[in-house]
DNA sequence: CCTCGTATGTCAAAATGCTGACATGGAAGA
DNA sequence: TCTTCCATGTCAGCATTTTGACATACGAGG
């Protein structure tokens, strides 16, 4: 059963675990799961670790502004903040004076508890990215963009 | 030479969304939502799809096959093939006369679902490379690879 | 022969995420 | 002004996925 397939398909790869998708998939898996791993000894998940990190970078986001940086719907958002609401790691206004958007913010035990995780999360990109050369990590990152873009178009 | 990436800073990137996890998370997102649209027309979930391909590329694969190759677990890929046994796309051996793993199989009407389904992802990933070069494309294969290679070890 | 370790299938419960729907607040334009 | 459109927050229901646990099947070594 070795090498059938003359490659009749419009793609020039015979397996399908060849396809770029499969393989961005796959890479997107194996860091997912590391992440949950190492963040499982921190209290946190990995939706809720990325809404402190966003939180830190940009202080005051709305539920919905975090749903979109995390890749969730606005009613997975609003559930992921209620647990860090209860785990007093974030506070959010009950009311503004324009708009809907309700400002969320860290709190000093979210910067704490994001600092400590910070080291564990940062510890695996690197091993990620370690045997990568800068210049062709640069050019994955401009190809991965250019992939999103491609699909979001 | 310059393949021993000088790197200075342990993370050079001052903004998460420019980390490489970030844009592999938001890629692999895009990716999913775009075959996720597709593949409702064919009344298929991405779950589903990636095991009819995998069938299709390596008949009699087991459940636990099947978990791994969709990075998922075991109890997931259960509850797939369980629904792509009700629609009639796939067949699995009730018993076996050598160890627990029951072989899946494609049904005729399974092998028409993927070929229907399988334009429409074809034509995503298509979309999605159509603006990188071969020569990156294969660098980035590669540097996927290595980077998932590193996250297993 | 027997035990240990590993792999598999499966059940139950909980967590997680999504679709659909609705009301509210604001902006743009007739 | 008023009407329309879009973004937001939120509720309810459903689907998906995971964690935890258990029994079964096989191979490797004692």
């Amino acid at each position: 059963m070795e090498d059938r397939a003359p490659v009749p398909a419009p793609h020039p790869a015979r397996d399908v675990t060849e396809h770029v998708g499969y393989r961005l998939k796959k890479a997107s898996a194996a860091l997912r799961g590391a992440m949950d791993k190492a963040l499982r000894d921190h209290g946190l998940t990995v939706p809720q670790y990325s809404c402190l990190e966003l939180l830190d970078e940009r202080p005051g986001l709305s539920n919905a502004d975090l749903a979109r940086g995390t890749f969730v719907t606005r009613q997975s958002a609003n559930v992921v903040l209620r647990g860090l609401k209860e785990a007093g790691l974030i506070t959010q206004a009950t009311s503004t004076d324009h708009g809907r958007a309700l400002p969320v913010h860290l709190t000093a035990a979210g910067q704490r508890r994001l600092r400590a995780a910070r080291g564990a999360v940062y510890a695996i990109e690197e091993r990620m990215i370690e045997n990568i050369p800068a210049r062709r990590l640069a050019a994955l990152l401009a190809d991965l963009d250019t992939m999103t873009a491609a699909l979001e178009a």
